[in-house]
DNA sequence: ATAATCAGTCCAACCGTTTGGGCAACCGGC
DNA sequence: GCCGGTTGCCCAAACGGTTGGACTGATTAT
């Protein structure tokens, strides 16, 4: 059984009243030297611990801060995920919190979701933007503290990274090359895990290509980033019509590709050169540096649990705040 | 202002008694059904939602449970941490828990961290055994639902897998094969990471390969699994004195010692064979498969909060569980 | 001497639930 | 018309803390 405050008060030989305000040693409380001797040895003899759900139940906060991780269960294994949620332990440490994983939504409804996240356990959120507009918008109406990563979303404030600036830095970067006709491989749209910082990539890259006058061939692929039959074809096919560089929407598709020109004998960069997004630490064992931009996702998932802690205290924030991103050099472009 | 039970009662016209009785609906507890329907649209109405802190405070129960990373900050790009939590956020899942990640305790005394953890917020906890015994010691005499994980651990019950085993598997697999001379990398025991596992590892290789009849030159590199000095001369002098393959403690070494080959021209496994241990996702990329011997982690801590789980129960748990690996035959070995 | 001040302690309300028991009102049986 | 048993609801205590104010008794100002 554990030992509450009225077991330390009873061996102080005070109320329990007095134990609390010594322990807690507001400027204002007055207590005598001696009675403050005596709790603190009675507390530390009965190794006293405050209850945090007490606590918790009457500041109405929990210091906790939850993730919501969207319709997909969580994969550590994925890059992506773990950089977010590096950033937000880094973020929790910094402003004392603890991180909760709220337990698997997947097959439960946007009601069901929001009961979850609106009881109380957590103080607020940070969750995937767009994963769900029901769910916004009824956090919005509670005025729940929730920031959106990963992409700019109407409803809340959010963080994410500047990926259309990284995609303008790609196309100038090939197109000082030389280079004329890119393949740009993407993502489904209509996958599970579309979010529309998909599609602002797509399209940041078409105008900037346009702009500096380059051909481009859009080609989405599963989530796995194979590369498609067209892929194929159109990159084993005649010379003439060869896309001369590849700009992927993320790492792993541009992974793929390398391994693909590997398994075909195409020289990387010399017959294709190839381009990713997201800078995540590189793969073991690779003997290459990928060319690549450098979006800094642990960074926003940082900083948004540092926003959703203001928004707890009741201080405003700003509705967006986005990270620059910076394009990478390396051995494939 | 969230809506609390008395609210939904004033609209409904009952007691909030009431109103919890029928939003609970424990057998044995009568409502006309006139009132539950009214109590139930008020509550509907007014999109109540218990609070879940004291909901908690009440039941003693917060339905979550607590990760403990030890002292080591978390890092999800390190396959095996992200393998713990993969398995720990599924298990959760199934045993409908939320999973809560503590704030950092580097630079916390043990006696800070046991405070954190014996707050009640909390129902149990998972953690690396053996991270600090003044913590074990503790956790144990408050009988607070702990178990540990990744290698066996006097104090808590705990849940690792068949390191040893996997390593007798090498060495017979090796052996097989006519090695007679085998180098064996691993990690210096003196790594903050260190854990006793490591040290299971090694001598249940060196044991192994005696009674197999091949000698076993151990070498201790940093945590990185960057060739020693001593490695690459080794690896690189008289063709005679080479050991023609190296068992690696886990994946990351192996990856490395690949990697150490191609860039010195020698054939794997032709010049020497390599095997690692976890048998992680292979990193993108890479045209070849590791020989590796799998080792179910993330079914490890799956089985952890399973554990927890009922020990919060109060249900009596095994000390020990071992899981079984297995060796998977690659391209390196 | 009396009133005002102050230190030190404690009372009681409150945070939002759950739950065992109590208390009317109603039922049918005698 | 009385009585035991249901039925349906509510009271109040409990979970373990925090906190404004009330209450003492001693000290100081008038």
């Amino acid at each position: 059984m554990a030992v509450s405050i009225r077991d330390v008060a009873a061996r102080a030989g005070v109320s329990f009243t007095t134990v609390s305000k010594v322990l807690n040693d507001r400027p204002g409380d007055r207590t005598a030297a001696e009675t403050r001797r005596r709790v603190r040895q009675a507390a530390e003899e009965l190794g006293y611990r405050p209850n945090a759900v007490a606590q918790s139940l009457r500041s109405r906060r929990t210091d906790i801060i939850g993730f919501y991780t969207g319709l997909i269960s969580v994969d550590m294994n994925d890059p992506f995920q773990a950089a977010i949620f590096n950033g937000l332990q880094a973020g929790c440490q910094t402003h004392h919190k603890d991180l909760l994983i709220h337990r698997k939504f997947y097959g439960h409804s946007a009601e069901d979701v929001y009961k979850d996240l609106s009881n109380r356990k957590v103080d607020g959120i940070v969750l995937p933007a767009q994963c769900d507009d029901v769910i916004i918008q009824r956090l919005v109406a509670a005025s729940f503290p929730a920031v959106g990563i990963a992409a700019p979303d109407a409803g809340l404030p959010s963080v994410y990274v500047d990926s259309p600036d990284g995609f303008r830095q790609v196309a100038a970067h090939l197109a000082a090359q030389g280079h004329k006709k890119v393949l740009y491989r993407t993502q489904r749209l209509d996958l599970l895990a579309d979010i529309d910082d998909t599609r602002r990539r797509r399209t940041a890259f078409q105008e900037a290509a346009a702009q500096h006058g380059m051909e481009v061939v859009v080609s989405d692929s599963n989530e796995a980033g194979d590369m498609t039959e067209r892929d194929e074809a159109l990159l084993l096919g005649p010379r003439s019509q060869r896309p001369t560089a590849a700009a992927c929407w993320n790492d792993r598709y541009a992974y793929q590709t390398v391994a693909f020109c590997r398994r075909h004998g195409l020289q990387v960069p010399g017959d294709l050169a190839v381009t990713g997004f997201d800078g995540f630490p590189p793969p073991l064992g690779l003997s290459f540096r990928l060319t690549t931009v450098f979006a800094p996702w642990e960074k926003s998932a940082f900083a948004a649990v540092g926003l959703v802690s203001a928004m707890t205290k009741g201080e405003s924030v700003p509705g967006e705040t986005v990270l620059p991103v910076e394009m990478i050099p390396g051995d494939t472009a």
